[in-house]
DNA sequence: GATCCGTGGCC
DNA sequence: TGGCCAAGGAT
């Protein structure tokens, strides 16, 4: 046991939100639903289009007895639809191949479309109480700061990292630890203006022990918002999730100006699986 | 390993 | 104001 334990495993007792995937209430699928929902995306957003989901499709089941279409329109404004697309995929899996129960093994839950490592871990984890190392960019962070004594961590998992991690997984109430290194790393140990004054490592931490030295690794790329492909698309399929049936081209076309870049994010679209041509020149979702 | 994939809030 | 960031995954 390491001395980090107590404090943070205290912090958290007093701190941790009240989230509605969390607690003994929440089905594993309420947990798989917000683990999809939550890559690259606040809990803030997530909150209001989880319940909907949940009241909508309580179960894998109900979810894989709709078109993929209706899970891309409740997707919303959250932002990567192939995540809704796998999700449906997922729970089409589940249901044909675990009997529709979430499954509680790492590998058959990476194995489904749409999951990861870090999402395979923490399902196994936080559905099922099963063991397993839960590296996000919160653990990350707060790990490359109180054990490793830097501001952030490598741009991707180093063998080193994850041995870091996994020695510090206590034997007993392993997903207890895990939820409270994260919640410790979105509440306190932020990716910038961290609030070391509420820390209950912050006497134990190497990063403030070095005076708080600022990142030296690689520059991170932040990616381009304005006239990229990626704003294409989403005015493209806003389109479509904002309409009740197919749309014909010309909508489509007063979406984005720009005729070369429109007609290739279309082409993507439709590639991906996230649109259907529904006739001559009409499109739909799936 | 680098790149692509949405969206919106914040300091 | 705009760079930065948010419980990643697939290729």
């Amino acid at each position: 046991m390491s001395e980090l334990h107590e404090p943070v495993l205290r912090w958290y007792d007093e701190h941790a939100r009240d989230l509605p995937w969390r607690g003994e209430q929440a089905s594993p699928w309420s947990v798989m639903v917000s683990e999809f929902m939550l890559q690259q995306t606040p809990v803030s957003r997530v909150l209001p289009v989880h319940a909907e989901w949940l009241r909508r499709w309580p179960t894998p089941a109900a979810l894989a007895a709709e078109p993929s279409g209706e899970a891309v329109r409740a997707w919303g404004r959250l932002g990567y639809p192939r995540r809704a697309l796998r999700l449906h995929a997922a729970a089409t899996s589940i249901v044909e191949r675990h009997g529709g129960e979430v499954p509680a093994s790492y590998d058959d839950l990476l194995a489904l479309p749409g999951i990861g490592d870090y999402t395979a871990a923490a399902i196994a984890t936080f559905a099922h109480g099963r063991r397993h190392v839960v590296l996000d960019t919160n653990v990350r962070r707060v790990l490359a700061r109180a054990v490793q004594g830097v501001e952030l961590p490598a741009p991707s998992v180093t063998k080193a990292e994850r041995e870091v991690a996994r020695e510090l997984l206590p034997e007993h109430d392993a997903p207890t630890w895990s939820v409270a290194v994260m919640e410790l790393g979105a509440l306190v140990c932020t990716a910038s203006n961290p609030r070391c004054a509420a820390c209950p490592v912050r006497d134990l931490c190497a990063w403030r022990a070095a005076g708080h030295p600022p990142y030296d690794g690689p520059p991170r790329k932040v990616q381009a918002w304005a006239g990229t492909d990626r704003q294409c698309r989403g005015r493209l399929l806003a389109v479509l999730r904002d309409s009740e049936g197919p749309v014909h081209r010309s909508l489509l076309d007063a979406a984005w100006s720009e005729e070369a870049q429109r007609i290739r994010c279309l082409a993507s679209l439709v590639d991906d699986g996230l649109v259907v041509p529904a006739g001559p020149d009409t499109y739909a979702l799936p």
